[in-house]
DNA sequence: TTGTGTGGTTGCATCATAAAACCAAATGGC
DNA sequence: GCCATTTGGTTTTATGATGCAACCACACAA
């Protein structure tokens, strides 16, 4: 088994994030989720991926705790997929994602649509990272330390 | 050409953003250049990838501007890859995906470190987003618009 | 019950990935 | 200067992932 580096088992948070949503769908097919999509032929005509993968994705972004398969909710008796809270909370990586293609891609002309502030309609701020006191903070302001063990019995 | 659907030409900046670094590897590179890796042997031996693929990836990353050789530095006449300021960009990318993790991760006391203000030593806030007067936004508080044309002649 | 649309699965061709072998240039010891 | 070793890759080969198309099952409608 060649086995596509899973990264599940890995100390890194980036990586075990990446594990769970780091392929070339999943974080569009979430990025639809965010805008309401929620049946699989929403999916697959938006996307215009193959149904295949697509049921691929789906199932993984579910086991993952990232989509739940809801029975119904309009009438017809099919399946729909709803973000949980763990989904949802993929938003701040959306944003920074979209954030550095608008600040740094080479044809930023080709870029289609930008995120605003829905009640002034105004561009959204860059993120910003601040330190519990609130202080902003540059990378070089931030360091790596080994996670505490928490005061819990060792499961 | 069954190629990898490359997203180059899509007008999502997210989408654009993936084609960039949306690959198992490309993002887990730079986490590792912004802690100060530039050597070849570096990455590898840290990543412990193959190194065909690491080849490959850092050729892609300079290719998309996030990397640069650099002829020397440290004495030896070996080249480096050293991030550009389009690859710094990405700090809050990693952040995000880091967060995430830290926050819905099933298995949390498998992740080695955390982020820390370096002065204080405590943790980093999460990410916000805000309006650019300040208000903080959640997701439902903002909304897509076109992108307005810019007043530049069009290159 | 026959049709049609939705929601998939299955097969097959192609591409990407991974591991290991190989290789050339740069370095280091002497 | 000469040989061994390290560095920085490329090539080879096997296998997994992707993409397309065809197929299929079920719901629903007439």
């Amino acid at each position: 088994m060649v086995k596509r580096t899973s990264f599940e088992g890995d100390s890194c948070p980036i990586a075990r994030s990446l594990d769970a949503l780091g392929d070339w769908w999943s974080l569009l097919i979430i990025r639809e989720a965010l805008f309401g999509l929620r049946r699989f032929g929403e999916f697959q005509s938006k996307l215009g991926m193959a149904k295949n993968i697509l049921a691929a994705r789906l199932r993984s972004l579910v086991d993952h705790g990232i989509l739940a398969t809801a029975p119904a909710s309009d009438g017809s008796a099919y399946q729909e997929y709803a973000l949980t809270p763990k989904g949802r909370g993929t938003f701040p990586i959306l944003v920074a994602l979209r954030q550095w293609s608008e600040e740094f891609d080479d044809r930023p002309e080709e870029i289609a649509t930008i995120l605003v502030d829905r009640e002034k309609g105004r561009p959204v701020k860059k993120l910003e990272m601040h330190a519990e006191d609130g202080r902003l903070l540059s990378p070089a302001d931030t360091t790596l330390k080994p996670r505490p063990a928490r005061p819990r019995r060792s499961a």
